[in-house]
DNA sequence: CCTCGTTGGTTGATACTGTCAATCATCAGC
DNA sequence: GCTGATGATTGACAGTATCAACCAACGAGG
């Protein structure tokens, strides 16, 4: 059954990915683990955002969010200010020093990506990319995974 | 840059496809943690291997598969013998019991995929395996990784 | 036959990742 | 005003991954 490696395809590739990416992450002299970059990451992309945000944007936990944010504010990296419209919720921002680091991650990202699609042409890698969103979206689309927030059909 | 989204794109597949996983997996009733799947895995589909095959095999650390191989002998579902023509080695070998757990994860797996691969064709799978291959290959060139025991090019 | 470098495997230590649950403050709807 | 839901936090814990040091065993070379 051609399906059933794909979890073993699927792992090797996360593993050749991880790897690259912290030696490239290395290269560029950052020490903030994956989790923190990711959540760095969509803070840079986005003018405010929230903990809820970042979480349901990076499909992780939201505690594991809060907790990679407490570190981050503690290396100045952004900054939480209470929403004045929903006092439950921060808005979170990207600092100065952030901003630098941010700069560093892309640059360390684009070297681990430009090593990952060596010999692939953009219209390969935009297919890949719409197999994997696919992927993705069939498993949101089989469960009511509150995380990310995916709307429960025919359930209420 | 086409390429500065895929490492969103494989974070993202790789928590969806571990979800799913492990969703399937429990529902057969199955407590093996995902690494110790893949090494009975590994074991159960090669005649006698060691523990430095499955390494090799699935891309782990040697370290990471001596201690999964310590549980699932303690839990009878493989076995190990050292092997008289190389008395450093040991012949890893899955019991009955382990057969029988193999025969539940190959049905979780195959559930996992099947969800993973809705809507998708098997040439586009089979496209997709294709792309993923080529970048884990990429990432073997540009370094040596002992783990992988890539050969180190002009390099001695 | 001896030496030495390499290999297979093991254990210690540690950091990172991920999940589940309980909790509190806040909000919106009734 | 009450109640259920939400945003965020913290505790607890398991799983994953890596690096280093170590030991027994092997094979090549002198």
């Amino acid at each position: 059954m051609a399906t059933d490696s794909i979890g073993d395809t699927l792992h090797q590739l996360m593993h050749a990915y991880r790897r690259q990416l912290r030696r490239s992450i290395r290269d560029q002299g950052i020490t903030l683990p994956v989790t923190h970059i990711r959540i760095l990451k969509a803070i840079g992309s986005l003018k405010a955002t929230t903990a809820r945000e970042v979480a349901r944007r990076i499909g992780t936990d939201k505690a594991q969010v809060t907790r990679a944010l407490n570190e981050l504010e503690a290396m100045a990296q952004i900054s939480r200010q209470r929403d004045p419209e929903d006092r439950r919720s921060q808005i979170l921002a990207i600092t100065e020093d952030g901003r630098s680091t941010l700069d560093q991650i892309l640059t360390a990202e684009a070297q681990a990506a430009g090593v990952m699609s060596d010999s692939l042409s953009d219209a390969e890698l935009d297919g890949f990319r719409e197999m994997a969103s696919t992927m993705i979206r069939n498993t949101l689309k089989d469960t009511c995974d509150t995380e990310t927030e995916t709307p429960c059909p025919n359930r209420n």
